[in-house]
DNA sequence: AGCACGCCGACT
DNA sequence: GTCGGCGTGCTC
């Protein structure tokens, strides 16, 4: 094929080729699953032109390699420059993705400053095999050399790790504690001490069958006879077929015996897909209840839009107004429509909550898609919707990129929370995503919350999204009473009558003599909150992140709550080596211990990170609480998302400042967003709720309009300070992070980066009202090792943001070990 | 990421 | 002159 290069005669020729051929739509464009991970345009050898399809992996030529890439569609712009090369093999007999995806692909890769074939990896499910596995092995040269210890000691260590067994870099690398490094694995190649294999691995996740037994007509009457055969034969008289493994049950040899009477012709087997079930249990189904007329409104009012095209609504129900049942309720409509839903909830241990409403409302009909199944599950899930076979998925942020080809309906759950926003390689917000995709795929998105974020109720105001509130809790159960007690005044109290002020003690005790459930929430976790030298008043500071550590009681030891990093409690004073520590301030883990001691006959029990690292840990603490066998919940932040407690009625903030004082704009926000949430679990049940809030600030308007249930007065201020200081909504921003493992090179780097983004600014007028702050130091100067500088872009527009950034970064050449991340619409910016 | 290519200094 | 070290840049 000749090369599209030079003037228009030649281009003219090249048409003629291409008729001659009859391939003008065998141009496809792949996206390659390796690094740049960017799109190719490759050729379509005529005997494969019925076998591509957008969606299905391909393998295809790449420099002097072969790797797999992904099809997205045919090629719309061909490239003039340079030869088009075949591809070699399609992979897959059915797309792993709809097609439709491919303009949602191109628009997250787009937006968010990320390689559309790194987009694709990280919305499929795991276990696909989508980068050939490269794996190293000690040759017997290499084996020799290290015996022979004719090799440097420093590859000594090294050599030697790789001796044990092949594996892959990434591997090695972890072996070696991230001694062996890339280019000493080139060097022994070269040495040939070393071997390189690349392999094109198996799926690791691959489809389940399980064997049919059909009965045959007349397959009876056959010649060979058995009381085995003739109990196989009966049961499949009876059933018309069976799975082989139910057959089993009742003919322990069915296995062996079926082969031989598929042979004689006595029945018949098929195959068909089981799908590894990730919900163990079984769910009784319900039936729909009756709506108060607020919900019924609201899924009168959401409902007229589905089907019609896209439109985006806020459901700002207070929270226990049952905004669930609103959900089901649109679902249903929407599957009468014969349109699929996605719901969105924000972390694992609510998606169970979500899944068991959503089973027994339409059963079968519901897949679940989260980290936390196992990989093959997770590519089960993923399988039945993109053939077809569900029509509601349930799961959390990733699940965003669910392979529905159609939808009508798109759920986000509790949409302020912050756990949407994907803090990997590729930074994305799932809330933001639903809403682009509804879009694009003409669907009705619902984002519910009972504290909408600031960002969606701009969105209101601005007319984009469409609001709709539930004022009213179910069964009219009034909203709690919050009581706002000063920590100051407690300021000269010792031990724990610092933090529990004599009313707070007061009702807890009320609350168990009348045998209802406390919930205590305190949003730090361990024992003791701050560790400092009683000597020279240095804190402990952690070795590897320059953060505060904290002591933990049930390991005895300090630990880091940024890289997991612990010491043993015994550990000296870095600064001045004293031996005592002042362990100031009182954790979840100290608050739980101190519980049981002041209320001995109660049954205390804590939900933090730590107590539920345990897989099904946190479903037995929701458990507990249902069956009323817990008096005392003990909690972090998580206590306030969005459970379900029917039995507590007293809610007690330790202190409510904590979130309020980092260095963040959004430190505001959150403060009201947590508090209104965590007092929103008191009184979900018969009995009347009632809060304590306990804070060193009863002045701030964030704790007043969360004392007030007063949503609107904290809109107000909040948004005037957001446009007085010129942060989002009314600004846009990117962050850029500059991460090494070397202090100064980090820093060198970071200040490279700022003069070229000053220089490009100069450069062109589009980039004159674009602001750059920094590169500064991150807050968080160093986490893991890794030091961390930020560069932060804010402009009015973000088209200009996204060019400036594109320009910056292809101009900039950085060491292999310093990483630049870019953060469109970053949320945390420590 | 991997691989080729091209430029330097140290050897046959 | 050739080998092999590493920095640079491309991959349809």
């Amino acid at each position: 094929m000749p090369e599209a290069r030079g003037g228009a005669p030649f281009f003219e020729e090249v048409n003629v080729t291409f008729d001659h051929c009859n391939s003008v739509q065998a141009l496809i464009d792949v996206a390659v699953m390796v690094p740049p991970f960017q799109r190719f345009t490759y050729r379509v050898p005529e005997e494969m032109l019925t076998e591509v399809a957008p969606g299905k992996r391909v393998l295809v030529p790449f420099g002097s390699r072969r790797v797999i890439g992904l099809v997205l569609g045919t090629a719309e712009t061909p490239p003039s420059t340079v030869g088009i090369k075949a591809l070699i093999d399609v992979i897959d007999d059915q797309p792993i993705f709809p097609a439709v995806l491919v303009p949602f692909f191109n628009w997250v890769a787009d937006y968010y400053i990320h390689p559309l074939g790194a987009v694709i990896q990280t919305a499929l499910p795991g276990g696909l095999a989508l980068a050939g596995q490269t794996s190293y092995r000690l040759t017997e040269a290499g084996q020799a050399a290290l015996s022979e210890r004719t090799v440097d000691p420093a590859d000594q260590a090294g050599l030697s790790v790789l001796a044990k067994s092949p594996c892959s870099y990434q591997r090695l690398r972890r072996l070696s504690k991230g001694r062996i490094r890339r280019a000493d694995l080139e060097r022994w190649i070269k040495k040939e001490w070393v071997l390189r294999r690349s392999e094109l691995p198996a799926d690791r996740a691959r489809p389940q069958y399980e064997r049919i037994v059909h009965a045959v007509p007349g397959g009876a009457a056959s010649i060979r006879r058995s009381p085995r055969r003739e109990r196989i034969l009966a049961l499949l008289q009876q059933y018309g077929f069976m799975a082989l493994s139910d057959l089993k049950k009742h003919v322990a040899t069915a296995a062996d015996l079926v082969r031989a009477m598929s042979r004689d012709g006595q029945v018949q087997v098929t195959q068909r897909p089981i799908y590894r079930d990730p919900l163990g249990e079984p769910i009784l189904p319900d039936s729909a209840p009756a709506l108060s007329d607020e919900q019924a409104r609201a899924v009168t009012a959401i409902g007229a839009s589905l089907g019609g095209g896209y439109d985006a609504f806020v459901l700002a129900g207070v929270t226990g107004s049952g905004k669930t049942e609103v959900y089901l309720h649109l679902a249903d409509a929407t599957l009468q429509r014969e349109l699929p839903v996605l719901v969105l909830v924000p972390e694992i241990a609510l998606i169970s909550q979500m899944a068991r409403a959503f089973r027994a409302r339409f059963g079968e009909r519901v897949a679940l898609l989260h980290s936390g199944l196992s990989q093959g599950e997770r590519f089960d899930q993923w399988r039945r919707i993109a053939q077809h076979q569900v029509s509601i998925a349930i799961g959390a942020r990733s699940a965003v990129f669910a392979p529905f080809e159609r939808l009508g309906l798109l759920i986000v759950d509790e949409e302020h929370d912050d756990s949407y926003k994907q803090e990997g390689a590729l930074r994305y917000h799932a809330r933001d995503m639903a809403v682009v995709r509804a879009r694009l795929q003409e669907a009705v998105v619902v984002l519910g919350s009972a504290t909408p974020s600031l960002q969606s109720i701009y969105n209101v105001n601005n007319g984009k999204f469409k609001r709709i509130d539930l004022l009213a809790r179910v069964d009219h159960r009034l909203l709690p009473r919050i009581q706002v007690q000063d920590l100051g005044r407690l300021r000269e109290e010792r031990g724990l009558r610092r933090f529990l002020s004599p009313e707070l003690m007061a009702a807890i005790q009320a609350a168990l003599a009348r045998r209802e459930q406390v919930l205590l929430f305190l949003n730090r976790r361990g024992f003791a909150g701050a560790l400092v030298c009683a000597a020279c008043g240095q804190p402990m500071l952690c070795e590897h992140c320059d953060i505060s550590l904290t002591y933990h009681r049930r390991i005895n030891a300090y630990q880091c709550h940024y890289c997991g990093h612990s010491r043993a409690a015994t550990a000296a004073c870095g600064r001045c080596g004293g031996a005592r520590i002042l362990r100031l301030g009182v954790g979840t883990e100290q608050l739980q211990s101190e519980m049981q001691r002041i209320f001995p006959a109660a049954r205390v029990a804590r939900m933090d990170r730590d107590t539920i690292r345990r897989k099904g840990a946190l479903i037995e603490i929701l458990k507990a609480l249902r069956h009323r066998t817990i008096d005392i919940l003990v909690g972090t932040q998580m206590v306030a998302k969005g459970h379900d407690y029917p039995h507590i009625t007293l809610v007690g903030v330790i202190c409510a400042d904590l979130s309020l004082n980092l260095p963040d704009f959004r430190a505001g926000e959150r403060t009201f967003q947590l508090l209104a949430q965590v007092a929103g679990r008191a009184g979900r049940g018969e009995s009347p709720g009632h809060v304590i809030l306990q804070t060193y600030n009863p002045e701030h308007f964030s704790i007043i309009a969360a004392r007030h249930h007063d949503h609107v007065a904290f809109y107000r201020q909040e948004i005037e300070f957001r446009k007085a200081l010129q942060y989002p909504p009314f600004t846009r921003m990117v962050q850029l992070r500059i991460n090494g493992p070397d202090k100064a090179q980090t820093a060198e780097q970071a200040r490279r980066l700022g003069e070229h983004c000053t220089r490009i600014r100069m450069q062109n007028p589009e980039y004159g009202r674009i602001e750059a702050l920094g590169p500064i130091e991150a807050p968080l100067a160093r986490i893991s090792g890794q030091y961390r500088w930020q560069l932060l872009l804010k402009g009015a527009q973000v088209g200009p943001l996204h060019r400036l950034v594109r320009a910056l970064l292809s101009a900039f050449n950085r060491p292999a070990d310093v990483q630049v991340t870019v953060d469109v619409d970053p949320l945390f910016l420590m």
